[in-house]
DNA sequence: CTGAAAGCGCTAACAA
DNA sequence: TTGTTAGCGCTTTCAG
């Protein structure tokens, strides 16, 4: 068996309530007794354990951050954001990744609760989201990511409406009329409101505006995806009413969607531009730089890890909704360089 | 408070152990009283607190993984990996990421430690790799990543060596005579590996090859610490003597480089051959695909974490020193297509 | 300032 | 088959 504060305690010649003392409240303990249980945790190389302390009334250094996929670019800089602040606040963090699926969505959440997280970030897959007042019902913070919250609670989201909007304003000044949408069910609500967004700058750009978009629909939101999208796009519409302009829910679709275009022998940006969407750092490195709308991933998990941590620590903690702009970042793949 | 075992016994009219049977030996329980704990249970929505079970002699179903960097795509991947058999198997998996400091490394196994996680894998950092017998000391299962391990214990490692040598083989056999090695401390034990495979099939190459390889230190496995290479490559040497066969510790610090060589006007592959190490997805969308040595990523964290799982779990488990060989890939950046 | 003792929520004998 | 009870390792009163 491990060894026990009992252990530290026998050694040191003093009780197991003066070993957590100096654990818990090391200023009521006298300097020396506290010098020789120190010296005595050292040589037994103790390591409390953790579900013991918290049996007995602690709370748990750990977090938990429910996401779709660590693999996928757009996830693992948001971790990196959420890492930076756990590890400086002494936090372990705890992943789940739903692959959006809301069955392990719900699954995920109630094992975080049984470990006693103290609080969990939650990206929530398309059809939750609903699932986080369960969470707070127990006690447990939560805090909103990429999604945006009520009053009574934290949230940190990016406004896609308005990323949306620019991504159309910017295709419509370079002169494009017949525009396109591809994106999926993968980030339902993320994808649904750019294309929102997309269609409230068409028709408040007036003119002769072609009303309407084609949207392409794609099951996930991957670089096959797309290259999957160029074809289905390139077969559906006669060459004529082909769209010139294409707004993709994310950048690896785009990343796929300009592959497939290009082994087509269809160039990007002289026949077709495309704009991305998150700035994803593969979207600077593709052949052709991808134009994207760019969310700021690193600081959105940085700010709701620090918004957590304030709601777990922080007594008079009020909510916040964190909404951050996104902003257009302009590449070859729309603009001839 | 949370709702515990003792209501939902009260509420089912029956005494926590039958309660603690339900969960645990659900057989022993009749189909009737099981019935209605189990309606109780759900009723309450009871989840049980892990930490108690934990106390009261059960094993937590929950690992650690030990890394780098969940940013970087080689350990993302990686993570991936692992992920989809902590999902199946019903493992929680905690995240910890070192940034190669062997003090986080420390710090990081001592917190999975006091969780009582029941196995941990761990990418050693640089100076690392000694840790994981204290890990093995106090009960807890362990299989190194990305490393050899010994014959008492599990490993899933590449042979770099093997790697090192298939790159300047390919190199060697274009015709490249000055060879450079581009490569940090970041992941110590992997580069240096690779860098004596190169050494290694210099000398056995026989014939009048240049001895010895131009050796550029970066400080981190980074895209920018690879257009810092370009540079001082471009600078130190004059054009005469400059290496025309490259290889790269990774594909990040390839892709750095050859932003690096492109933007002096140097032409890849015309001028220098670029060889990437791990071929990861980055490798194949860039501008100029990358020819790299690909490593199993994928597989790797699936193959560590199901020896964990069995080494946590099976009673008459062998220890397996798993070593996969990397294999090349051949793509634009040293052949033109 | 230190020691003794009562739990925390659950599991696992052991009885009934 | 079910109930009873003794811990698990630690924190936290409360006395001394």
């Amino acid at each position: 068996m491990a060894v026990t504060i009992e252990d530290v305690a026998r050694r040191a010649g003093v009780s197991r309530g003066t070993v957590s003392n100096v654990l818990n409240r090391p200023d009521v303990v006298s300097e020396a007794t506290r010098a020789r249980v120190l010296a005595a945790m050292s040589d037994l190389d103790f390591i409390p354990s953790q579900p013991a302390r918290m049996l007995g009334g602690l709370r748990n250094r750990s977090i938990g951050l429910v996401m779709h996929d660590v693999g996928h670019p757009f996830f693992a800089e948001i971790a990196r954001g959420v890492e930076d602040v756990t590890i400086r606040e002494n936090y372990v963090l705890t992943l789940t990744s739903t692959r959006d699926d809301a069955e392990r969505e719900r699954s995920s959440l109630r094992l975080l609760i049984a470990q006693q997280v103290s609080g969990i970030l939650l990206i929530p897959t398309a059809s939750g989201a609903g699932e986080v007042q369960q969470v707070r019902e127990r006690g447990v913070a939560a805090v909103l990511l990429d999604h945006e919250g009520g009053a009574g609670e934290c949230s940190v989201a990016v406004d896609d409406i308005r990323g949306g909007i620019a991504a159309t304003q910017h295709l419509l000044s370079l002169g494009h009329r017949r525009l396109a949408f591809v994106g999926g069910p993968g980030r339902g609500r993320q994808h649904s409101d750019r294309l929102s967004g997309m269609r409230s700058a068409l028709t408040t750009a007036g003119g002769r505006v072609r009303p309407g978009v084609q949207v392409v629909t794609v099951p996930a939101d991957t670089i096959a995806c797309g290259e999957e999208a160029a074809r289905s796009l390139l077969a559906d519409s006669a060459r004529r009413s082909r769209p010139t302009g294409i707004l993709c829910g994310n950048d690896l679709l785009a990343v796929g969607l300009m592959r497939g275009l290009g082994s087509a022998g269809v160039s990007v940006p002289d026949d077709v531009a495309v704009v991305g969407y998150d700035d994803i750092e593969l979207a600077t490195l593709v052949g052709t730089p991808i134009t994207s709308v760019r969310q700021p991933m690193y600081e959105m998990g940085h700010t709701a890890a620090e918004l957590l941590v304030s709601e777990i620590r922080d007594r008079g903690h009020t909510h916040r909704n964190v909404r951050f702009v996104p902003e257009l970042v302009v590449r070859d793949s729309t603009v001839r360089p």
